[in-house]
DNA sequence: GCATCCTTTATGTATAGACATAATGATCTA
DNA sequence: TAGATCATTATGTCTATACATAAAGGATGC
């Protein structure tokens, strides 16, 4: 029997990666094209550009064309963040999640946000998520109105804006940032912190086909960590 | 003239977001099968299957063998965080990089390495990289020794550890946790930054071939910022 | 020396066809 | 009825081939 594998993209993939550690390949320098490479590991080269266009994409590897692939040299590693719900992330940990309303108003869109919308009105948002009834994360929201009209009948008193924007805009454009900051102490108290608590703040501004939607601060107590393994 | 383009994996791609915000396809449903939606579509199985392959990397799609392909009903967003070399992130800025070693030792592996490593010795290494004169990162690091025999030989006076261990160990697998903290008296001095300051930590271990070589604390001043674009 | 054009090359993508594999759901059996 | 068995189905992957496209590098002309 013995039946030989065929050599797949990931051991295509995991034979570079063995290369690059063994420095046969080192940074900076080109490597065979995907015709030779496929060749010599007896496979097609639709086989060794998969696995090279990811690699690619991981930032292990560098590709132009013509010029040829080449090991990073001052490698940009990328690894990927997940961003789940709240709800999902607080349950994940068999926690009971509980959700809310603190704030809800209608207004004119603030100065702060300007840079992400030209005009019109917010549904601005303020709410509590918690974990087993204890605070687990503080949400300041803005909605757009000219981006989802709907969100103005919405109350948002028992589903979280979170949840609803899914739903009602989904899959849209993110882009996130984060900082370490000195919970003001509304923040401190809602989380149940002491005064000027560190606090690991979330910022998430989303668009859809290029429209503004909505953007939040999400402040989590200084415990909060997210992992992202490459 | 007027050359139609040819229907590929990026129009692919596009076509589904498209009919999920217009609510043709809804979380939970299931879509139609690669070969169906390829045929509508004008294309090859293949250009559908990169798409939808693509789409459920990103966590937009789930994807079943048999059971078919929906629209996420729980999305896990997922974005790339992109790790650059502490170097290149300082000098993105048009910064001047400079880098001080604080303190080297060689010494037992701590105790609250054990989750990571088994026994064997470390390099203990604290050092701060500053852009433009100022403060920027205080780097606390451990070297594994069996992991990276060649560490005990070298000074680290003038290169950063960060930038020797990516020449002496590439493209190892990286686990990254943040969080936020408040500074110890000795960081805060260090980044000169007021007593108790909030400051953004990263850690970083990683392991190469399964064995571990690495771990590292990164102290951020409370303003720094890092952006996944989705 | 310098700009322009052209050739060559490596990657980027599409295709049809084939087979592998996981998992469902129906069918059979004790 | 519960459990084992099996055909079916949708995704997962590989192959060979073809053509598209960016870009390096040489050739050409001034």
């Amino acid at each position: 029997m013995t039946a030989v594998d065929r050599t797949g993209y990931r051991d295509v993939r995991e034979e570079i990666l063995r290369r690059i550690r063994v420095k046969i390949w080192t940074p900076g320098v080109v490597m065979p094209n995907e015709t030779d490479l496929a060749a010599e590991l007896g496979c097609a080269r639709a086989t060794v550009n998969r696995a090279m266009r990811e690699l690619a994409e991981e930032g292990v590897l560098e590709r132009k064309r013509k010029a040829g692939t080449r090991v990073a040299a001052a490698p940009v590693r990328r690894a990927q963040l997940k961003i789940p719900l709240v709800r999902a992330e607080v349950e994940a940990t068999r926690a009971k999640y509980a959700y809310q309303r603190l704030d809800h108003q209608i207004l004119a869109a603030p100065a702060d946000l300007k840079r992400y919308m030209n005009a019109g009105e917010v549904v601005r948002l303020s709410c509590l998520h918690l974990a087993d009834d204890r605070p687990y994360q503080v949400e300041d929201r803005w909605i757009s109105l000219p981006g989802v009209p709907a969100a103005r009948s919405e109350t948002f008193s028992d589903v979280s804006p979170n949840e609803w924007l899914v739903k009602e805009v989904p899959f849209t454009d993110v882009e996130v940032t984060f900082s370490a900051q000195t919970a003001t102490d509304e923040i401190a108290g809602l989380l149940a912190q002491p005064k000027a608590a560190p606090v690991f703040v979330t910022e998430r501004a989303t668009w859809a086909e290029g429209a503004f939607i909505t953007f939040a601060r999400l402040h989590h107590p200084q415990t909060y960590r997210m992992t992202a393994r490459y």
